[in-house]
DNA sequence: CTGAAAGCGCTTACAG
DNA sequence: CTGAAAGCGCTTACAG
């Protein structure tokens, strides 16, 4: 009962059990040609010892990590939670575990964020960010790339929202409610160009007139105020706002407000990712939803059949985005 | 330049560089007993071959994982950012990494949430959050307590803020606006409980009387949000409301909405945290500040101490919170 | 199923 | 600084 005493290893477990070391480790493993009385008396074993296999040594001599890595931009915007949980469910059959690490929290203290995952290395790597050019990317392990990005990568598979098509029903469902003057409030990344591109679409088609406001890379609350504004400003005759993101459509229900008009009574407001942000009672956001947990899933797909044929082409899988109506629409006021 | 090629290592380095895998391990650890030619020497193969250590090996050999394994509830929540942030820079230095896992993202996977990082033989563990009955602790490694928990872990540092004292402040605040009836909106955990004290403390201090809510567990917008329109119910008298966290303090800023009350000028409103959500222009809300950042600091202190001397007692830290003013408090109507 | 063996890619002394 | 050696805790064949 000694707390500090040695770590257990395989050894102790085999001895502990009466077995040899093979067999624990077959037994670690889930091998089948284990008989069942063996098998429950490594397994009390291993309760007894409470041992739990080191990963290095694991990870060593196997000569595979089973670890699959994910880069995010920031834990502050949570859009990225639904597309973790649905990779990590559609990983967990095969064994593989992920991990995470977050672009803002390494960019102090290391040049490239991918050294860690390359240091571990991972089976795969999956980026839900825009690449950066501080990235190496190796070419001997599969890369995902999750949502759509302003940069490519050559011989990554991607797995994206249709974020042009999901922006025109947003306009289309302005549209359809009378709105004639709407606005744009954009930020920088793929998504958001393509966005920006569907509302174009959207209003070209109905013969109606463009208002785009942006004023930075980013696509923050902050951001989202600070372009509203702007926009409020300088098209006082708009009746409906897209934003680039919730975040950003969070700051413009805020600007708003300072401006005294009523959401959505003088003005209907659309997000887009349906983030856990949009879905509360305070913004209660129409938003568009980019089934992020259904790409999670479909990630997980292509990091599986990648890696097992590493020589496949390259595929891209694109999901069509749904509207998720709630409170922040309501027919323009003189329709 | 083939691409397919076996992954370089240190023996391949050491021949790149002319000298020996010795020396080349000793490159990698910055020993200064190196002489800066052959040292450049290493450095430029390293760069040539895109070498990195393989961490499994590190570690087995090495005997040490050099990462600390930090447990958070969920990302959804993002009061633990600058936390991670703070403990980041601690570590840094003295070459330990992070890892994160989410609890309720691995809910499902596997019994226990530490047994991911009693695999990897973290060198400590942090907690932000309440441990639960499925955890079961080694004795072996440091546990450190993020903020206050409800269960005690026997032999583990805690670093925490002040929850009590922050509650108190922030009611003193409010009565110091004239306020009289002031309500409490709480969930569970060892937090919410102290800053409830806090809350009563204050209150009979001043002679008021309590107005106390507590719906369930979660500390979630929407629980703020039911708390908030039980509270205008039963107890309409109120002008001022204390939440548990940011999180409640916005469902009830949505309540408030609802129930036809302007914030401040109807009801005042404070959170707990100053999360990034606190500090948008939506909600510009007056909150109580932990100083996370700090508090992830002195948890890098704890953690660091703990490793260089395992038999020292377990010692507990504690921040004195900071009320931040902003806008969702206002002088009592009839004060 | 066992047992002995080799090896994964490093670190750690240690003699020179 | 080098070089040879042992070892970290596993996995992977392989002969029995």
């Amino acid at each position: 009962m000694a707390a500090e005493r040695r770590r257990a290893t395989i050894y102790d477990v085999a001895q502990a059990a009466g077995v040899s070391k093979s067999l624990v480790s077959l037994v670690l493993r889930d091998s089948p040609s284990v008989s069942a009385p063996r098998r429950e008396a490594v397994l009390a074993a291993i309760k007894e010892l409470n041992y739990r296999p080191s990963q290095a040594a694991t990870a060593l001599a196997g000569g595979t990590s089973q670890t699959v890595g994910v880069v995010i931009d920031d834990y502050t915007n949570t859009w990225f939670v639904e597309l973790l949980r649905g990779l990590q469910e559609g990983l967990a059959s095969a064994g593989l575990r992920i991990a995470v690490s977050d672009r803002s929290l390494n960019a102090h203290i290391e040049s490239d964020p991918l050294d860690g995952f390359l240091s571990t290395r991972v089976e795969a790597l999956v980026l839900a960010t825009e690449p950066t050019p501080a990235m190496r990317f190796p070419s001997q392990i599969p890369v995902i790339i999750a949502g759509n990005r302003a940069t490519q990568i050559p011989g990554a598979d991607i797995t994206c929202s249709d974020d042009r098509l999901g922006a025109r029903r947003a306009i289309e469902h302005l549209i359809s409610l009378g709105h004639q003057h709407i606005g744009h409030i954009a930020g920088g990344g793929g998504a958001s160009r393509l966005r920006l591109n569907g509302y174009r679409d959207a209003l070209t088609a109905a013969g109606l007139k463009e208002h785009i406001v942006s004023v930075s890379e980013l696509t923050t609350e902050d951001t989202g105020y600070q372009c509203t504004r702007r926009l409020l400003k300088d098209a006082g005759e708009i009746t409906a706002i897209l934003a680039g993101n919730d975040s950003m459509a969070m700051g413009a229900m805020a600007a708003a407000q300072e401006a005294g008009l009523s959401v959505p009574e003088d003005l209907s407001i659309i997000g887009y990712d349906n983030s856990p942000l949009s879905d509360t009672h305070l913004l209660h956001l129409t938003t568009v939803d980019s089934r992020n947990h259904e790409l999670g899933l479909h990630v997980a797909t292509q990091v599986l059949s990648r890696l097992a044929d590493p020589e496949r082409e390259a595929q891209r899988v694109q999901l069509e985005p749904l509207l998720i109506e709630r409170g922040t629409c309501a027919a323009a006021r003189n329709a």
